[in-house]
DNA sequence: TAGTAAAGATAGTAATCAATTACTATCTTT
DNA sequence: AAAGATAGTAATTGATTACTATCTTTACTA
């Protein structure tokens, strides 16, 4: 994010600053995000980053709240426009994978702070995304029982449980590659061998 | 780990620190394993720790080897009991979740490990260990599919990425529970999703 | 049992980190 | 155009990091 602009109005500047740490994530070590580096970025001294967020948990909290309203929205959208419920996963799922393509530092930065010992803000932030995901999730599989496209005997939170795996076990991937190059393909094969596993058997 | 003995010969030094950061990886953030954290829980001075290891990115490659060798024993061992190529996949699963049961830290010094910007010692040592298990993986799920157990049209790749997948997928759920609890039980519900995914339909 | 090599303690180093300070440049409002 | 508010700079802080140089203790063996 390079508006080369100087002395930015401060919401500008904190938007501008959030962007700037998902493309980092998305080049190097979530570790390896610091305040210099990120200021270095926008072209900015390092301090001037606390004239805007009063230390770097806040920051990243931020960070993570562009995240879940981002990733929310879209896979939201995606659900609008499919007709049934396993379409509505299905949609979800290839939403949610060019997300990660197209910011393929997230999952990094998401997994990294769900670590940290301590009850940050960022990590909170991060388990609050996490738990709106699964309901929607976890609604669209209980649809997909009550209107036959899913087997009964299925345990929802299991299956809501690989849903979020498959995609972890994807980005994975594609951390091995050092690409997002495979990432769409991939994800159509993937979700197909899921999709067997909870259908129910016409 | 904390045999009590000062001056141990060097090989039951490096044995002892290794596990000592094992042990460190499930209660805190990888991230917070500094070598002075390492050597408090030993009982040792910082500075001892390079009398045995070079530097840290040596220290972090022994543990990986470590990770690596038991492991892949048990998986193997688990693979022996069974006797088709499904149940070779299921005795690998369950092996490996009782691996990340007693290790909880290991999952996430590995991907922590991969999320690192540079090629280092530790890294790669991780990809090593990752090919290996997928290419276990991969000649089961092509054994499966020549004995008919499993459907001809699945792709081995996503296959194979979808069982890692699904692992990381019960680690982060471990990880946001704050326990490995459950993490035994939701493997077999996750498990038979997965294999209802593969198999072929009789 | 004396000598020695290995193992650990002590006490540093330079580099890097987030955060704070006193100050300056720019924009906005009247 | 004056004045106050906002945004950014430059330099520095104390804490923490991996790593090292030097001295001391231990265990083994000749």
């Amino acid at each position: 994010m390079d508006e080369q602009t100087k002395y930015l109005p401060a919401q500008e500047r904190r938007r501008v600053t959030v962007e700037t740490v998902v493309e980092l994530a998305a080049e190097s070590n979530p570790n390896d995000i610091t305040t210099a580096a990120i200021a270095k970025r926008m072209g900015l001294t390092q301090g001037a980053l606390f004239r805007h967020f009063p230390n770097k948990a806040a920051l990243l909290q931020a960070v993570m709240e562009w995240v879940a309203e981002r990733l929310l929205a879209r896979v939201d959208k995606a659900v609008q426009k499919a007709s049934s419920p396993l379409a509505c996963l299905e949609a979800m799922f290839m939403a949610h994978v060019e997300f990660v393509a197209e910011h393929p530092g997230v999952p990094r930065m998401l997994f990294g702070e769900l670590q940290s010992a301590e009850e940050t803000a960022p990590k909170l932030a991060v388990r609050t995304l996490i738990r709106l995901y699964s309901e929607r999730l976890q609604h669209q599989l209980e649809e997909g029982k009550r209107c036959g496209e899913i087997a009964v005997h299925v345990d929802i939170r299991a299956a809501s449980n690989l849903f979020i795996g498959s995609i972890q076990g994807l980005v994975m991937q594609s951390l091995l590659a050092g690409s997002v190059g495979h990432l769409r393909e991939d994800a159509q094969l993937v979700f197909a061998i899921y999709c067997r596993g909870i259908r129910s058997t016409l």
